[in-house]
DNA sequence: GTAGACGGTCGACAATGTAGACCGGAGATG
DNA sequence: CATCTCCGGTCTACATTGTCGACCGTCTAC
């Protein structure tokens, strides 16, 4: 069970990304923001499923919006992060921080 | 396929866990370092499974070492990061480091 | 209309995370 | 010495995550 909590390092980077784009994270925005900080390419079933697994872990919530313009009719999917899914995110970014205490100079870009 | 590379949440603990404890991480080290900093209790199987894994693609390199006093005759693994290792714990944080950029406010310690 | 894009859903399978049972050697103790 | 216990290590098994590709429907541009 996730008993534990500790976020996979494809959702961390996920919720990242919805935070990111802030109130208009959108499918498009995340997957935009995925691709060009982390260089990595994202396919739709990858995406979706790791979206529906933090929505059931909490960490994410999302609401369906109809936009005015264009694809009227189509609702879209968007995405925010709960306060629970950023307490996480903390712990994460707080354990990582503090293991790379001291190793700045290795691991820093070339 | 492990093809693309990226390290997940623990083996880039361990891995880190490792260079933290420089020529001589052993078990030892690399476990307490890593209930130290990241919070997180770690078993034995846990352990050396994700080791083994991490050796299977060349992040980590290991070697016996028979120690002087005590346990003699007993060798221990010593663990060491390899150059590929460290350039993934590079990427992984270039990456982590861009997703966060903005973030600080909400993501620092409370 | 009709071919792309694009948002989204599903089902399946590979890789990673995690536990617990086991084995053998060393040090302590009676 | 008998044996108890701690500890590094190995192995098997199973839960959780990571990743894809096939499908569907709705627009937009030809």
């Amino acid at each position: 069970m996730a008993s534990n909590g500790y976020l996979g390092e494809f959702e961390q980077m996920v919720l990242l990304a919805i935070m990111q784009g802030g109130e208009d994270a959108n499918a498009l925005h995340v997957r935009r923001e995925l691709e060009e900080n982390a260089n990595r390419s994202v396919t739709k079933g990858a995406f979706y499923t790791t979206l529906d697994r933090l929505e059931k872990k909490k960490y994410v919530t999302w609401k369906a919006r109809v936009p005015e313009s264009g694809r009227r009719g189509l609702a879209q999917r968007h995405f925010r992060v709960t306060p629970q899914g950023v307490d996480e995110l903390r712990k994460s970014r707080q354990a990582l921080l503090k293991l790379w205490r001291g190793l700045e100079g290795l691991l820093d870009a070339t």
